[in-house]
RNA sequence: GCCAGCGUAGCUCAAUUGGCAGAGCAAUCGCCUUGUAAGCGAUAGGUUAGGGGUUCAAGUCCCCUCGCUGGCUCCA
């Protein structure tokens, strides 16, 4: 082989020769099932790109992250061509990889009904089934428009190709910075070109190479997410690398909707949203009331020690506090609408806290011996949430958030920090949430107030803090609030999902508006530094995300009903009694069955209602003056004394154990 | 707020597609006295979310309102 036929590439960190007609897919030995796209010099292609000397050539494996995205986003491409071979008139919009699954947004006469759901999924079936190849072509900007004609959508982005494409959510997957491509279909055997789509790839080689899929269901979106724009049907779905991926995926869905928070506050009687109050109004039942107060004493208890002093405000005011803060002008439509009182007087429920702990701050003078001053209260808020977002606890029109402010001078702030991110994440921990990172939300250059130097030193503290706790930080980039940056705590849960949780955020703005001045040491009139954080975000919420963590199954010290006493029989009931006496004398919350059910019954009950500890007695273990313990896991441990068996628990409950 | 779907007993669900609203669990009352996830029997429970319409006849078809669910936008 002559040297001019031969190309120098580097596989996967070898150096190779290889033939000179080499595509990335034959360089791999790609089979275009496991191995479905290539980075060639660090870009996602397909197999089909042609290599040229000196690249460097990685497998995407169907089964990475990246592979699924490329296998979801080509799902997708199977969908649109599955819709307009049905639906001719259906107009195209977007079709990204999203987490877990990809969608498509159609523009669509009717939307589409959960039939039509069905025979989508039978066309993309038979696309599948004919393993059309994807091949890519490069086009100018005309002739993609050209070509497009008929696709109002599709010219938008063209017309968006680059830097504005990229802005646009999931736009990107079609346009790029780069060339302008389209994907044409071929059908495997005859060679026809059944479908093309304006993208930028790459793709799985064939229809063929996708294994799983299963279209979710159908929703509105609006068209680039701008509530402004028209609404398109999106059609979400799923794909993975094989059956048993999907199977594994929708058997997460199920677990998850088993955790469901409202499914378990009505089974385990913790609390209801009765239609008579109004939506994303709760109530807390008296066994969720348990929980609530202990989480509430606990994080009391933090606090206390931590050094925050406790404040109380009203829940509603004059209208003029929340023109003096501005969120009259700026959140006004967060706010439920105003009473009018007193002759006219506007009187507004409070959506935040922190214009009522400014005026505590400024009820006197204040001076730098008091700063960091920490004002701490579980307040209750009200916001007019949109009727279609509310959720549940996680999403409510009232809820309680254990909110402070913190006051402190720049030079205190660094310090103020750090030590406040390490209670943050300690307090956490010691709710049962593990796995964290962290998020820096910063400055919009098109919506802030104060000056560049203050938010440059605030952000840089802000990172530096989140730094040193080692954990992952992840930018969000203009994300800030005009008037702050700020970090957000992310927890995953017992099943991987994050939710967002604390926050702390620096405000510039409040202390301008109000005018908060503290006296120096060298007598001088200075602004405090002002941050606001939340630990639970709202307890609601953070009792709703344990609720779905733990599924129910609370640890001993949050659970409301720590121990149930069964007896065997009726007359084994009084001694029960006298044992569940010892437990409440240590402050455990202890019941006895006495209901006429038999004992298989109550333990059944017990299990349902995840008591973590059984206590059974009978004539065996009241001869020994013991009790026989059953776990919530279904292990036992038998004829126990009983100063031990209250020993145990009180210990559990003591030490927090999960 | 927008789009779609749904709303039958406290909960989970039936009701021949327009023909007498029913079951299990829970509740109440009895009987049974039992060793690690449902003992037996009886009773009670409903203006089928609310309102209007079509029809001899509406849980079922149509319209309006309310609520919920899934998304979009927003967000603790």
């Amino acid at each position: 082989m002559s040297a001019a036929s031969e190309l120098h590439i580097t596989l996967a960190g070898t150096p190779r020769a290889v033939a000179a007609t080499t595509t990335a897919g034959q360089a791999l030995e790609a089979d275009g099932r496991t191995v479905i796209a290539a980075l060639v010099n660090g870009e996602p292609r397909d197999l089909a790109w042609e290599l040229s000397d000196g690249d460097a050539v990685e497998p995407i494996a169907i089964d990475s992250d990246e592979g699924r995205a490329i296998l979801r986003h080509s799902t997708a491409h199977v969908l649109a061509q599955a819709v307009q071979e049905l639906f001719p008139e259906a107009k195209l919009g977007i079709g990204p990889p999203v987490e877990n699954g990809f969608y498509y947004d159609f523009d669509v006469a009717e939307p589409f009904t959960p039939a039509d759901l069905k025979s989508i999924e039978k066309k993309m079936q038979q696309i599948i089934k004919q393993g059309q190849r994807f091949d890519r072509r490069v086009v100018s900007d005309d002739d993609a428009r050209a070509e497009l004609a008929t696709e109002p959508y599709k010219l938008e982005l063209i017309g968006l190709k680059g830097g504005a494409a990229e802005a646009a959510e999931g736009a990107s997957a079609e346009v790029g910075a780069g060339e302008l491509t389209i994907y044409d279909n071929i059908h495997s055997r005859t060679g026809e070109l059944c479908w093309k789509d304006l993208c930028r790839g790459p793709h799985i080689p064939t229809t063929k190479a996708i294994p799983a899929f299963k279209l979710m269901r159908t929703a509105a979106a609006y068209w680039r997410g701008k509530e402004t724009n028209p609404q398109l049907q999106r059609v979400y779905g799923t794909a993975w690398e094989n059956k048993d991926a999907l199977k594994e995926y929708l058997a997460f869905l199920e677990e998850a909707e088993k955790r469901d928070h409202r499914k378990l506050g009505s089974e385990l009687d913790l609390f209801s949203i009765p239609d008579e109050i109004g939506s994303g109004l709760a109530v807390f039942h008296p066994r969720g009331g348990v929980i609530r107060r202990v989480m509430e004493d606990y994080s009391r208890k933090r606090h206390e020690e931590s050094g925050y002093e406790f404040v109380y405000s009203p829940h509603a005011t004059k209208s003029a506090l929340f023109e003096k803060s501005g969120h009259l002008d700026w959140y006004a439509d967060g706010m439920y609408p105003p009473m009018q009182l007193d002759g006219g007087q506007d009187y507004y429920l409070k959506p935040m806290n922190c214009p009522m702990h400014n005026l505590i701050f400024d009820a006197r003078g204040r001076s730098y011996r008091e700063l960091p001053l920490r004002m701490f209260e579980f307040g209750t808020v009200y916001r007019y949430e949109k009727s279609g977002v509310v959720h549940g606890l996680t999403r409510a029109r009232g809820f309680t958030q254990d909110d402070a402010h913190i006051y402190c001078t720049r030079e205190q702030m660094a310090d103020e920090l750090d030590s406040l991110l390490t209670f943050v994440l300690e307090l956490l921990r010691d709710y049962g949430l593990e796995d964290f990172y962290l998020e820096l939300s910063t400055k919009d250059p098109e919506k802030y107030v104060g000056d560049d130097a203050s938010w440059d030193e605030a952000t840089d503290t802000l990172r530096r803090a989140a730094e040193k706790q080692g954990l992952e930080l992840v930018l969000d980039p203009g994300g800030a609030a005009f008037y702050g940056p700020k970090i957000s705590v992310q927890a995953k849960d017992a099943i991987g999902r994050t939710w967002q949780m604390s926050t702390i955020q620096l405000d510039f703005n409040l202390p301008e508006r109000f005018d908060l001045e503290y006296t120096a040491a060298d007598g001088t009139r200075q602004r405090p530094v002002m941050i606001h954080r939340a630990l639970f975000g709202s307890i609601e919420r953070f009792f709703a995300v344990l609720l779905e963590h733990y599924a129910g199954a609370f640890p001993a010290w949050l659970a409301p009903v720590q121990a149930v006493g069964i007896p065997i029989a009726d007359e084994h009931v009084p001694y029960l009694q006298e044992v569940a006496a010892k437990l409440r004398a240590e402050g455990i919350r202890v019941e006895v069955d006495a209901s006429d059910d038999r004992m298989q019954k109550k333990i059944r009950n017990a299990q349902k209602q995840k008591v973590p500890f059984m206590l059974l007695a009978g004539d065996e273990d009241i001869s020994k003056n013991a009790v026989s313990f059953r776990y919530r896991d279904g292990s036992q441990n038998n004829g126990v004394p009983v100063d031990e068996a209250v020993a145990e628990i009180v210990a559990a409950v003591r030490e927090r154990r999960p």
